[in-house]
DNA sequence: ACCTGAACACCGTTCAAGT
DNA sequence: ACCTGAACACCGTTCAAGT
């Protein structure tokens, strides 16, 4: 587990080659053409120079999205510590999500990779340092944090189809058109479940009653 | 949104092939090769055909993984409808984690395709049986089952590295060797935040604050 | 030293041909 | 009709050569 997807090497460019560089150019080409479209080649011919020449930069493509992953991380805004427990984990993990949901791509990558990244762990501190300031023991603190962390990336990931009304409607059709004798509880809530696999607040549904059940867990302790 | 996954196309195969038998060898292909891995040469040289006898039977490799991923949420047991809402909902979400937890590939590929496959269905209406069944407005009960199935999917996902002990003894190490100075919440309890990680444990925790959470928000309705 | 084209071992899929 | 090899347009990466 490599604490941190750090460059192993960094050339003296004649090219006006930066890892910064690199790394605004393949997000923006992973943001366009998803993770199917990305390629070495590609991003080559978009940073205007030949496929090897990023090799010289990052040691294999694996290596190059581990610093994406860490990139984005390191680009979620700092939370200000005011308001109550409740209000910073909300803005804790509202600002994780809003910054993911920006590049569904880096959601994927997470799935294949360790989190021990830089940017991953300012997050975790972050997260940890509300916890244990919130009364948490250690081990309630850390399980917590995970418990949310592992909720908001999973909304990003499997959350609200990116499509829109049309796709709703449809989806809503498509719910309705059931066999009502195999899917009773199904088509009965027809519209309603349609809506929960598009509906954006879902997220806030769910995060609101997970942090009453930690704050019932918390005042058990 | 397909409804169905189902093959488009049955050839009178010469040669014993059927949707089945393809399915079966790419599932084991697939744990055993993980998604990079897995390829439709490879799967032909599997089954001991050529390669484009396959595409007589799955029009593309998308249309044969989203057939594969209909395969195994269909695969998960049905389960009884006995004891509390609560012992229920734990019941159906761990059998789907148990389901899925074998086949870690399929977990990813959720990730980039619709849910609206018939073994997807089975598994949302025996959900919204359930919350319904325990007083659940229609909306309330569509957004907790959407809300349990991220969940479950976001830890099947991203939750407990498959890495033994070794690994988790590593992590311990390297999370107890970061600066205190920036990360002093994080290091102060280093071990439970790497046991966080490591741990099957944390799925539960999180699970029961989900599920007290909605136990407060269904008796205050 | 930084940079790169050619080459190797792979892909998914089209298409025409074989039975 | 079922099945398939050859071919096309791609991959990531090694390696030797260019500056």
């Amino acid at each position: 587990v490599p604490l941190d997807a750090a460059p192993p090497h960094t050339p003296d460019s004649r090219l006006g080659l930066t890892h910064e560089r690199i790394l605004d150019t393949a997000l923006a080409l992973l943001d366009r053409e998803g993770l199917d479209g990305f390629s070495m080649r590609r991003l080559a011919d978009g940073l205007g120079v030949g496929t090897m020449t990023i090799y010289g930069y990052f040691r294999t493509k694996d290596r190059l999205l581990d610093a994406l992953v860490d990139h984005v991380a390191g680009a979620v805004p700092p939370v200000s510590g005011e308001g109550s427990w409740r209000d910073q984990v909300r803005v804790l993990v509202l600002a994780i999500r809003r910054t993911h949901l920006l590049h569904p791509a880096i959601v994927e990558l997470r799935l294949r990779r360790p989190l021990l990244s830089t940017g991953a762990l300012d997050l975790t501190e972050a997260g940890m340092r509300i916890l244990r300031g919130a009364g948490f023991s250690r081990r309630d603190a850390a399980r917590a944090y995970r418990t949310l962390f592992i909720y908001t990336f999973g909304f990003a990931a499997f959350g609200p189809w990116n499509g829109g009304e049309a796709e709703r409607d449809q989806t809503i059709r498509a719910v309705a058109a059931l066999p009502a004798e195999r899917y009773p509880a199904l088509t009965d809530a027809a519209a309603e479940a349609a809506e929960a696999m598009a509906d954006e607040r879902v997220f806030e549904f769910g995060l609101d009653r997970l942090l009453d059940g930690l704050e019932t867990a918390l005042d058990k302790m």
